[in-house]
DNA sequence: CTGATATCAGGTAAACTGATATTG
DNA sequence: CCAATATCAGTTTACCTGATATCA
């Protein structure tokens, strides 16, 4: 037996339905951001890329070449990080690194046609990985779920 | 000037309104998921606490005494950690690790009347935290927030 | 012999900090 | 002299994979 006492065992007046470790939503955000990252992680891996590969690419084809600084912040990776990712992109020809002429300091990123059919492809298995992920969810409920996080996102971007 | 051509610009038939990286969910979790823990880490740093120690605290408290086979089960922390968070919550007799004599591989861990002290002001602690991290919801949208995120979790608990 | 348990020793990757040389 | 850029080196932590000795 393991406890004489009936003190081990919870006793609050009042009943709480779920458990607080099923109400902590950073828990559960840490948790689910891990299935979802390792999710990401091997589908992507299946097709030869990153998740960063696809957040440079993608922030590039939207808002047109950029220097490193600024891709950093569109696709919130570190600086220190981004010089490795632009490796591995611009060994596989799926972006060019030139020189700013205007200003030697920084590098414009472009992305190749090359680049661009890989983006295509990597969308393309990014919509199947996230209809596995949000499989539970109704196309409404995904909607609401995304604006969610966006709406959270965007309130601790500013209290940085 | 940055490119002569329009290529470098996108030119999707529809447009879309949000850009891709900000549909996506798996980034959208990451990013979110990296903003709370670091949050909660601060705070639970200033009272003295890691948040596997409120998992653990929080398990046996709900729950009851269990094996460290069990805790990790319930609080998803991995066998191999669970020792060391074991110890330093031992360390500091917020639990205590007794051999099972029904079954001499396993320990028996329970939570001490000064753990669940300690438990009460981690949950304060997070009561705040969590204010501020959902801060930019209402009541009800945290609920189903909080609701959304454990049917995923729940969906890809199976599938592991 | 199979299987579970606690423990230990790692390995990978993300998130982050700091320093430096170059240029504006 | 100050600020920004690209780069490099290094830390911390979560997550995860084994291996091992002990015991059911």
């Amino acid at each position: 037996m393991i406890s004489a006492e009936a003190a081990d065992m919870p006793d609050d007046g009042a009943a709480r339905t779920p458990g607080r470790l099923r109400r902590r939503a950073s828990r559960l955000l840490s948790q689910l951001s891990a299935r979802s990252d390792r999710l990401i992680t091997e589908g992507l891996g299946g097709a030869g890329a990153r998740k960063w590969h696809y957040a440079v690419l993608a922030s590039l084809e939207e808002y047109g070449p950029a220097s490193q600084a600024e891709l950093s912040g569109r696709s919130a990776i570190y600086r220190s990080d981004m010089v490795g990712v632009l490796n591995e992109l611009a060994e596989r020809d799926l972006v060019e690194r030139t020189p700013d002429p205007d200003d030697r300091r920084r590098n414009i990123i472009t992305i190749s046609a090359q680049g661009r059919r890989h983006l295509r492809r990597l969308d393309k298995v990014l919509d199947d990985l996230h209809d596995e992920l949000l499989a539970p969810l109704s196309p409404a409920e995904r909607d609401q779920f995304v604006q969610m996080l966006n709406r959270l996102l965007d309130h601790h971007a500013r209290a940085s």
